[in-house]
DNA sequence: ATTACATGTAATTAAAATAGTTACATGTAA
DNA sequence: TTACATGTAACTATTTTAATTACATGTAAT
């Protein structure tokens, strides 16, 4: 099955509220350039909200980056969004027979291997920043 | 959401197939390790099957190997039980609005950079075999 | 203070995937 | 023909997603 889209999601409405920083960025505005309901935006505000990525306040249109672009990273979002925990991209199954040497053993071998693939995978996240990602859009629209 | 356990449950069949290369793997055998119900296993057996690595016929008990244990990778497993489709680990939203310039491109902008990432953990597996597994497990019973 | 409007959040829904279960058709060998 | 294995379809419960509705809470302007 494939990486909620909650991902994706949370840039498209960072990278927004950043080319749109001259404005207001309420979830009203953002649902409708993602094409989706303001509560599925507002709940994705609250997650990168309580990941320092964003401010927002009650009661107060739009919110604000908290960093600079190049600040943010596509693992932070990814973080924040919480599309995949730590050490669970991949699920083991529960309960193999203890009585047989492969099932005894393989949640402890296989583990380590699963973790190591997250982690390559998170590396690539780590190395993008909004930066590049507000960058290329600039680019498709020749705006620079 | 994490991928699928058919992963971790094909990887389990294999090695067992393998160590118990002198005796019959049976769905029902295999079942009894990974603690599941046999026609689950069949249903995997099918899929490893289909992608060549085990040979099993109707009517006759039991399944094999048709490789060397260091020509099968993590790689082809994950590929045989199709818990993940090519470049779809991560999805996105679709249809945001082609009016704003951040919902025309966000798209195109985040595919290859997702792409990327699932490409380094997909390396990952590809650089393990079920030997390092056998291996691993049986460094772990003292059987070497 | 009241109004207007925004965020915060809970409850509900439909759709999709997982993992298990049962049942039975099909195939093989003794 | 019998015994037993694989192949496969149908059904279920659980979980997650994403959308939707509704409303409480918070803020600012009149």
């Amino acid at each position: 099955m494939s990486i909620s889209s909650r991902f994706a999601v949370g840039i498209h409405i960072l990278t927004l509220i950043e080319l749109n920083k001259e404005g207001v960025s309420s979830s009203e505005f953002l649902s409708s350039s993602v094409n989706t309901n303001p509560a599925v935006i507002r709940k994705l505000m609250g997650m990168l909200k309580k990941s320092g990525l964003i401010e927002v306040r009650p009661g107060i249109a739009g919110a604000k980056l908290t960093k600079e672009l190049s600040d943010i990273t596509l693992f932070d979002v990814y973080m924040a969004v919480n599309v995949v925990q730590e050490k669970e991209l991949f699920s083991i199954h529960d309960s193999p027979n203890p009585d047989c040497p492969v099932g005894r053993n393989i949640q402890n071998t296989i583990e380590p291997l699963f973790i190591s693939a997250q982690i390559a995978m998170e590396k690539v996240l780590r190395n993008v920043t909004l930066e590049d990602v507000v960058k290329d859009i600039a680019t498709k629209e020749n705006i620079c």
